[in-house]
RNA sequence: UGGGGCGUAGCCAAGUGGUAAGGCAUCGGGUUUUGAUCCCGUGUACCGCAGGUUCGAAUCCUGCCGCCCCAGCCA
């Protein structure tokens, strides 16, 4: 427990609450339904659910939301379960199903029709919502709603025994068809599925509704705090009813706390499952995705979707955070983390003409400029090398000090060269670039001090690895897809640009996240790099104060 | 036009009667063989609006406005 750690206004109930004595523990629970893939939105669920309980030295469930067969299945549970661990919680011995509960809830159920506050009702759907009234008229009672008790037992437990059809009945709670509160006007507790289910298998043709099994779970569990989005504010009275009638032994309490959107991206379960359906992207984990799988393919740590989440904060108020936050946290972890390496993404070519035909050194680089722990490695040069297309320029603008005629560069770990010539092919495009070094200014043991204004990396083209490397950029043009009427029209075109890039040997066998150099944080795509192709993900750029200069420039050209 | 929430700088967010923290972004400057990192500095926030109570209000009261959620046998 940290006194000096600001604490939003849930921690302050469960504090309180543990220090008025209230709870000897906290309990808490993530429940996610298995219907599809976990995406950011999650991550603060699952920080605060799984946070708050290890901070108080309490316990969290995982539990499996699965009441509505027919959209869940295992591979989404094991998709979650994947996706919880990999962001660094752990529920022990805590895995749980509503279905778990099946049991209980039916001996539950067939209590609250023996008290009289739950009625079979043979109305179809349809019929149902008529008689629910409308958000400014009261509902109609179902002329179903005074069947007797014996008569309602009877039935459940026909609906129980498989003796009806999908749809013929239903289990009601009989509260109030007058209710201003839509959830309160006699919401439904059981329906009939003749469907298997994806963990109690064919055991059930009646499944319980979320408002029933939800908190009934939680408090089977002995949850202390249930934490929620705000859309169920409104099931909080429905929540409570079924506690006040059913009176468990532990009594949890359901906070709601606003849902947490990134812009240019979208969240809604339904939506993301289109853009893998109609081939928008290549599935559910495609790096561009938001979902958790997709983070994690990308290469965002866990420890920056952490962060980002903490410093988001946990209030009732909606939220549409910048992207910026985001990659803010992910360069602060890959920043420290991640060794630097030397790639070239759109190469150019360039001929020391004045350096030996044939002649190789071998560079000493710094895995880390920050932190020499990381040590070093050796870099090989030669003759000709590969250089970024973007670090030369015909034209130069003054302020622009990479490579130009006649100008001089510093070749980073390497000699300072200069530019004698740009070979030009019919079209008129530079191919390749004619340069000569200065021997005494070799990186580190240079005779010379020479200083140039700018620094370049490079690849040795004798000695580069091919890659084929993915540059991603946000999914949307518009900030809030969500809210888009179609947001197919607005999804960008230019997310996915892929180049053969000249890595430095060492490249060729690396694990983890690495910095190429100026240019931003990358890693190995974990499902389509092989031994014979090289397929690297850009995590994410670095900052770029030059790009950011030129945009400018381009805006006040109009 | 019923009910439930929310409104503090571009984006988040502290603050609960005593005269507006912090982070991200922005814009300056310094260091630098990554135009990165790092380090300094940088914001007149009519605290949604209008009244009221008070010596004093973002904080209390009243009215209004705006945004979000709810009419699944989804969660």
């Amino acid at each position: 427990m940290n006194d000096i750690e600001p604490r939003d206004f849930i921690r302050k109930i469960i504090y309180d609450d543990l220090e008025s004595g209230k709870h000897a523990e906290i309990v808490t629970r993530f429940p996610p339904e298995p219907n599809g893939y976990l995406h950011v939105g999650h991550v603060m669920a699952i920080c605060l659910d799984f946070g708050v309980a290890a901070e108080t030295g309490g316990r969290t469930f995982l539990r499996l939301d699965d009441t509505n067969p027919g959209k869940e299945s295992p591979e989404f549970v094991e998709a979650i379960k994947d996706d919880v661990h990999w962001l660094g919680f752990d529920w022990e011995d805590r895995l749980t199903h509503a279905s778990d509960y099946f049991d209980r809830l039916y001996e539950s159920a067939i209590q609250l029709v023996e008290q009289g506050v739950a009625y079979v009702d043979s109305l179809s759907a349809e019929e149902i919502r008529e008689h629910r009234g409308t958000l400014t008229e009261s509902g109609r009672n179902s002329p179903y709603r005074d069947r007797s008790v014996e008569e309602n037992l009877d039935l459940f437990r026909r609906m129980y025994a498989g003796e009806f059809g999908d749809g013929e009945h239903v289990l009601r709670a009989k509260i109030d068809m007058a209710s201003p509160n839509m959830n309160m006007r006699d919401p439904a507790i059981y329906r009939i599925r003749h469907i298997p289910h994806q963990n109690a298998g064919d055991k059930w043709c009646i499944y319980p509704m979320y408002d029933y099994a939800h908190g009934m779970s939680d408090a089977y569990e002995g949850i202390t705090h249930s934490l929620c989005t705000l859309e169920f504010e409104d099931h909080r009275p429905l929540y409570d009813w079924f506690l006040d009638q059913l009176q468990p032994e532990h009594r949890p309490r359901q906070i709601e706390f606003s849902r947490l959107n990134l812009a240019y991206t979208i969240t809604s379960k339904r939506k993301l499952k289109a853009l893998v359906d109609e081939g928008v992207v290549s599935g559910w984990n495609d790096p561009r995705m938001p979902t958790i799988s997709g983070m994690r393919r990308r290469g965002y740590p866990p420890a920056a979707l952490r962060e980002f989440v903490k410093r988001a904060g946990v209030t009732k108020k909606d939220k549409l955070i910048e992207m910026g936050a985001l990659e803010t946290c992910v360069r602060d972890v890959l920043g420290e983390t991640a060794p630097r390496r030397m790639a070239v993404l759109r190469p150019l070519k360039i001929v020391l003409t004045n350096y030996p035909e044939g002649q190789v050194e071998l560079m000493e680089a710094m895995n880390h400029p920050g932190n020499p722990d990381f040590g070093t490695r050796e870099l090989p040069f030669s003759r000709e090398l590969w250089i970024e297309q973007d670090d030369f320029m015909e034209d130069a603008p003054r302020k622009f000090f990479r490579l130009k005629p006649g100008g001089e560069v510093r070749l980073r770990f390497g000699y300072i060269i200069r530019c004698d010539e740009a070979i030009k092919n019919d079209d008129g495009e530079v191919v390749e670039l004619r340069c000569s070094y200065d021997p005494d200014t070799r990186s580190g043991t240079g005779t010379s001090d020479r200083k140039v204004k700018g620094t370049i990396h490079w690849a040795s083209c004798a000695h580069a690895v091919d890659a084929s490397v993915r540059l991603y950029d946000r999914l949307f043009t518009d900030a809030n897809p969500n809210a888009a009427e179609d947001f197919h029209k607005v999804l960008n075109p230019g997310s996915l640009e892929i180049v053969a890039a000249k890595l430095e040997p060492s490249l060729a066998s690396v694990d983890e996240a690495v910095q190429f150099e100026r240019l931003g944080y990358f890693c190995r795509d974990s499902a389509d790099d092989t031994v014979s192709t090289h397929v690297f993900n850009r995590i994410v750029t670095l900052r770029d104060s030059w790009a950011k200069l030129e945009k400018q420039a381009m805006q006040q050209q109009g």
